[in-house]
DNA sequence: CAAATATACATAAGAATTTTAGGTATACAA
DNA sequence: TTGTATACCTAAAATTCTTATGTATATTTG
């Protein structure tokens, strides 16, 4: 039984920068891997966020002091963990803040009755 | 006293089309002016949605069979009214519901608390 | 132990969508 | 008559993501 497709990727688009610095703000430190295969974990995999994607913000987010990392060698591997920096966390706060008001917006714009009566 | 700044513009990728969909299932039929002025009433100016990106837009769904036109003179200029066809019904209906799943995943998401003692 | 899969990083070409910036023209208000 | 609002349109550039590819180590499976 085919449950959980993937949404069609276009709505995911400018949400990315806002799960990745929520998660970290929520769990401390994670390497980027561990944030595509936690948000897969999450959504039962309607979220998908791929690698081609995650990096290059990491490391856009890294360049503008929001993120600070850390490398640490797991057997011969390097894993590069990722934490907010201070002006990464009061972003992470205004970008989740932002989200859901655009969510509720975007609710009342799409909710709406036809308009009778009132105009 | 100012209240209201728009949206970074990134969140509002990938909605467009669900708006218009969404707007014309509930009015019947509109034109593309109408539309901005719509949503930007209906949002108190948060979401603005600009014509170079609307008419585009309206021109795809159109091409796409969800929509059809209807010119409609005012005065010595031209008006053009978009209504959707059958099938944009449907996929009015389906960008709306997706939509919503998308954003009650994005809800559980963001509001996850601290995961502790449990992994 | 060989092969396949998973982990873990990265970049780059291309696609899709939007912004920004223009253009045209009529209608109306100051 | 000058500015603002209405109403359509397009195109270059920017942004963001997908797809494809590369590299390398670690683990599982036959």
């Amino acid at each position: 039984m085919y449950i959980c497709p993937m949404y069609s990727s276009e709505l995911l688009k400018g949400t990315l920068k806002t799960i990745v610095l929520n998660l970290l703000k929520d769990n401390g430190r994670m390497y980027g891997y561990e944030i595509t295969q936690r948000v897969k974990d999450l959504t039962g995999e309607k979220i998908q966020i791929t690698e081609g994607a995650l990096y290059p913000t990491l490391h856009a987010l890294e360049s503008q002091g929001e993120l600070q990392t850390e490398e640490v060698f797991i057997g011969k591997r390097v894993r590069k963990y990722y934490t907010l920096t201070e002006k990464g966390q009061s972003t992470a706060k205004e970008k989740v803040n932002e989200l859901v008001d655009f969510m509720n917006t975007m609710k009342f714009l799409l909710d709406l009755e036809p308009r009778t009566g009132n105009g």
